[in-house]
DNA sequence: GCGGATCAC
DNA sequence: TATGGTGATCCGC
């Protein structure tokens, strides 16, 4: 964005993080970081003209079939909406128009309008950074219902072009427009611009961008090149396709991150698409064969071009931060409080399943997973207790800021399932599909010999068995958002702390019995703990 | 099947 | 004072 200082956001958001526990693990991620890049450069040098000859008769094998599966038949439009969050709240309340505004809190910001973006504020920001970077920078709380309620104004207009379109978030979507093209004699570029229009005013103001391209991939990159409110048009031509992939930095493409950006550029020197073919013996020898499938497909600029499978989904998590503690009681009972949300929201979606994770961050950010499977599926607060507790009570002891739970391995068919149809939004899109080959250079050259293993080991590669190309590295899931709220700050968890010792004194509260439930089966649990039993009646 | 990592939003 | 939550995937064990 022009007119940022750049040097000086960097510098201040800076002397906001050294010294503090989530700085010193950015630290040691990247120490760990750079010894893997090494380890590439040194694998790199000592591949022999023979080796690199080898895998360039590899990559120029997969590069031909790869080319042979291009569809340029397809117009599809990737529809970005503008700031999205806070474009909704400066329309709730217009006062807000023209001044620098975050939706968030002093923890994080989830979006940032455009006035506070030139002071560098940025979404995934800590509120208190933006802060430091914009004085007069408003925070605005997130409200996901009024996000919910203008983003199917949204969804009823895509309807119009493409009655498949795929949501991949509350603010984004992909439409295929070919046939609506033929059908009205028009072109994608129209009928991107009639669809923004269309946004426009059935929200009554919300503005969007628009990629048009021969497929996904292409049209994720295109929507943010005139952002905000604007659109750009790839032309279903191989020459204008190959020429704008050439000089697109990787990092453009959706599923190349800040690391792999930098395992590319620091490992084999490739910033841009292009160097990614002329490297390709190097792609083929450093990278598993999916992983050097998806780069490679990247270089010729060649993603999905068919509407993806619905799928349902695979796994349900649920986790809080707090301010950090060794206090056991106080970890004890915040997992009972995050196994009961689990457990409402598996009712909800009628699930259980068979493999329980616990998810922890230690006070200085180390995150750790521990998980069981058992015979039986689960899905009662009590059950998922039984497991989480044991996983927890290994760990101890450890101070703490984050615990989550997470169950996967769902059951096949669905018990007492709240089948509404009109939850289609939730379920029915629930379709992941990055075909990301994001696993970089730890595998083994050798794996190259185990070609077909390694494509049917992946869930979905860009390629599906039959074929025909399916859900690829643009395709995002939609219940993937910002959920931002009620994190805003220690509120939520000084909040609940709070809460629980008025329920504990005043049994009369609507909540008691709740509360009493979860600490009997605390007291089960940690039968043998007599000190947490103890400290339990400070909740 | 488990644990660590990466990515997106 | 203060750096999120949900879901998915891949790899090496």
């Amino acid at each position: 964005m022009e007119g940022v200082d750049k040097e000086k956001v960097q510098r201040i958001v800076y002397e906001m993080s050294k010294g503090s526990q989530y700085f010193k693990n950015e630290e040691r991620k990247e120490a760990f970081f750079r010894e893997k890049i090494e380890n590439m450069r040194a694998r790199c040098a000592k591949l022999k003209p023979a080796d690199l000859a080898h895998y360039q008769t590899v990559a120029d094998k997969i590069i031909l079939e790869l080319e042979a599966t291009r569809d340029l038949s397809r117009i599809w439009v990737h529809v970005d909406m503008d700031a999205f969050y806070a474009a909704v709240e400066t329309l709730s309340d217009p006062s807000l128009k023209g001044k620098p505004m975050a939706v968030g809190g002093m923890s994080m910001i989830s979006t940032a309008n455009y006035e506070a973006r030139r002071f560098g504020v940025r979404a995934a920001m800590p509120g208190f950074i933006a802060r430091k970077l914009c004085p007069e920078l408003i925070f605005v709380p997130t409200d996901f219902k009024k996000y919910t309620y203008y983003s199917d104004l949204t969804r009823k207009v895509f309807e119009k072009y493409d009655p498949n379109f795929v949501a991949a978030s509350l603010d984004e979507a992909y439409l295929d427009v070919t046939e609506v093209c033929k059908e009205r004699g028009t072109t994608g570029e129209e009928i991107a611009r009639e669809l923004r229009a269309g946004v426009h005013d059935e929200t009554g103001g919300l503005t969007c961008s628009a990629g048009v391209a021969p497929n996904r991939l292409l049209a994720k990159v295109c929507s943010d090149i005139n952002k905000p409110n604007g659109q750009f048009i790839l032309p279903n031509d191989r020459m204008a396709v190959m020429t704008f992939i050439s000089s697109l930095p990787v990092r453009k493409i959706g599923g190349i991150g800040k690391v792999t950006e930098h395992i590319l550029r620091d490992a084999l020197g490739i910033s841009t698409c292009e160097e990614i073919l002329q490297k390709s013996s190097y792609i083929c020898a450093l990278f598993s064969h999916s992983s050097a499938d998806f780069f490679l497909s990247v270089g010729l600029a060649i993603g999905g071009t068919d509407t993806p499978q619905v799928r349902s989904r695979r796994s349900i998590s649920n986790e809080r931060t707090f301010s950090a503690t060794g206090d056991e009681a106080f970890l004890f009972c915040k997992l009972a409080d995050i196994a009961e949300m689990l457990s409402t929201d598996l009712q909800k979606e009628g699930l259980r399943g068979r493999t329980l994770t616990l998810k922890l961050k230690t006070a200085s950010f180390e995150v750790r997973t521990r998980a069981v499977t058992s015979q039986k599926n689960i899905c009662s607060t009590e059950d998922i207790m039984k497991h989480a507790s044991k996983l927890l009570k290994a760990e101890l002891p450890v101070s703490l800021r984050l615990i989550g739970l997470r169950l996967s391995h769902f059951d096949e068919e669905k018990v007492g399932a709240p089948s509404d149809p009109t939850q289609k939004t939730l379920t029915d899109y629930m379709l992941s599909g990055d075909a990301l080959r994001k696993n970089m250079g730890d595998q083994s050259s050798l794996d190259l010999d185990s070609t077909d293993h390694c494509m049917m080991h992946g869930e979905e590669t860009y390629l599906s068995k039959d074929g025909h190309q399916t859900s690829s590295c643009d395709y995002r899931d939609p219940l993937d958002e910002n959920h931002l709220s009620n994190l805003d700050d220690s509120k939520s968890t000084s909040g609940n702390f709070e809460e629980k010792e008025e329920i504990y004194e005043s049994t009369s509260n609507a909540n008691a019995e709740k509360v009493c439930v979860v600490k009997g089966m605390l007291m089960v649990i940690l039968l043998d703990t007599e000190k947490v039993i103890t400290q339990l009646h400070k909740y």
